[in-house]
DNA sequence: CTGAAAGCGCTAACAC
DNA sequence: GTGTTAGCGCTTTCAG
């Protein structure tokens, strides 16, 4: 233990450089040299010093991750971002820094304190103020969302727009005319979370472009406020007959408040959810959803974000197309 | 951008160790050199190198975080542990690296790679395999958790022992003689999850200590699980007029099957929560609740961890007493 | 295919 | 109260 590089090479008859090149795979080494080297590190259980590492080569594979911790917000999406992110990480042999959103100079310390290869920001608002640090930044970014304006990072997220837009196409395909969009919070609302808003328009334009009539209302993330959120939709579109619900944690109390105002889901309303497979499915009801895909967006984000430092690839944006998975909760409406 | 220590000292006009001692606080500076050091450091956007630094004092500034993320279990009580562990570390001038459970032999290569100066490891199991593995490592661990053996490593968690017992107590002098505890998923109990044993133990001795009739079932966490347990309570124990549910997910469902089964909660069954405050109050009856104070456990861990680091503490074990709060849930038994 | 040696940027003796 | 300097453990030219 605690042994270091040049044990390593005595133990092993060779030069420190060699042992750092069998290490790295930088250039050709023979067989039986090779041999011995790697013999005399499991003898050692030798394991390279990380800082060492980090000074010499400048590269500390490692990667930041900001991720919003609240408790308000869809907790179980978050946590696939992030096992998405960490599992990513690992095949790349990079770890994973966790700093939370509140912590807005944790970005810029860690990458000018050259703690980190990259970052990738979770959770990013319309004119979030952390892009415009980021862009500054030696290191590259990856965004989980869309900005207004990218500054040259790279982003991915899940299509919203299009899953707006697919979500009516199902309902009115089914030939649903009246549908309503139970939302995010008026709060994730107010903060401009691009998702949100691209999910908004999505379904706004779909609806206005099928001439059917589509109404939304925020919904916050209770009991309560799913109770409201369903009598504010009510009220306003008595004869709705399909809803489409992107609000995971308020998902369960939209289906109770339903069944308490009488109506049965899907007889008298279809539901069609945007969230995880594995919510959509562990409701009474196995419910029509559009995936999100969280973990796989996470892994993209550090797929692109290795690019960058390894081969020094171009930021791009990529936006993943949204997946409809057809269950138990949408059927034509009823008459 | 980029510029290193020696840059600073060029620019304030002294020597590398005088700026590296007003930012270390290692040594007494006189004022003026102070204040021309601080300016330089600003002018400069200067940061330390963390990787130099690390080399140089075998000291990261970072700790480790292996976290269970599986989707499975009561995820917004990590995501509270995660946090407070992340702020705790915060003020103690660290960064977290998350580490994912599945990733055992992770906090081996971290630890011996001299990537952090701890580690803090949540969601241990009785005989959990990666205690011995921890113990052997040069950094100090904390253990969130209580392991069989802890081999010499600090641990923290709730007082679960302690905490089934205070149910019991609280409902015994309600009245109630006839009580039930709606546990953990079984994949939980079979893992031996600490937690789980021990706030069955303390409730399987109180009820038998208080001679009343104390039955438990362990409940998968989703919406059948919930039902299936509330059945398997009420064949066992038709009459039972009190319930403890320590299993946050499944919490509302429990609830949803009581209505369903006929049973109104509080009139003709008390319901005793253990979880965090927040998911007590947020359902549709605040309950009376055992909390859970994971934020407070992450913290105190991450003190726990840092006391060994800087001020070499010895390890210790800290049980957190349970605190219980009694709100419109528990009443005492009709009749 | 392998070695020697010059740093990487910082800390912490050791001087004064 | 301040300066000099020898490492910390590794990567990577430059030589062979």
């Amino acid at each position: 233990m605690a042994s270091t590089i040049d044990d390593v090479a005595r133990a092993a008859g060779v030069s420190t450089s060699t042992v750092s090149y069998v290490l790295s795979g930088k250039r050709p080494i023979s067989a039986p040299t090779r041999q011995r080297v790697e013999r005399a590190i499991r003898d050692l259980g030798y394991r390279p010093h990380a800082g060492a590492r980090a000074l010499a080569s400048s590269r500390t594979n490692v990667l930041a991750l900001m991720a919003p911790l609240r408790v308000d917000v869809n907790v179980s999406v978050i946590m696939q971002f992030v096992t998405g992110v960490v599992t990513a990480a690992r095949t790349y042999d990079h770890d994973v820094l966790l700093l939370t959103a509140d912590e807005i100079a944790g970005m810029e310390r860690v990458a000018t304190g050259s703690m980190v290869d990259a970052l990738v920001m979770m959770d990013i608002e319309a004119d979030d103020p952390r892009v415009p640090v980021l862009a500054r930044l030696s290191q590259p970014a990856v965004l989980i969302g869309l900005p207004r304006d990218p500054e040259g990072l790279s982003c991915v997220d899940l299509d919203f727009d299009a899953a707006g837009r697919l979500a009516v196409r199902h309902l009115t395909r089914l030939g649903h005319r009246q549908v309503a969009l139970v939302g995010s919070p008026r709060a994730v609302l107010e903060r401009h979370t691009s998702y949100a808003e691209r999910m908004i328009r999505g379904f706004t334009q779909a609806t206005s472009d099928a001439g059917v009539e589509g109404i939304v209302e925020p919904c916050e993330s209770s009991m309560v406020g799913a109770v409201d959120a369903i009598d504010r939709v009510l009220a306003r579109q008595p004869d709705v007959t399909a809803l489409v619900v992107h609000n995971e944690v308020a998902l369960p109390w939209v289906l109770a408040a339903l069944r308490e105002r009488g109506r049965r889901v899907p007889d008298d309303v279809s539901v069609l959810a945007v969230c995880p497979p594995d919510v959509a499915v562990g409701q009474p009801l196995p419910l029509t959803s559009i995936d999100i895909p969280a973990h796989t967006i996470g892994t993209v984000a550090v797929e692109m974000a290795m690019a960058r430092v390894e081969k020094s690839a171009p930021a791009e944006t990529r936006l993943l197309t949204p997946q409809l998975v057809e269950r138990a909760s949408t059927v034509p409406p009823a008459r």
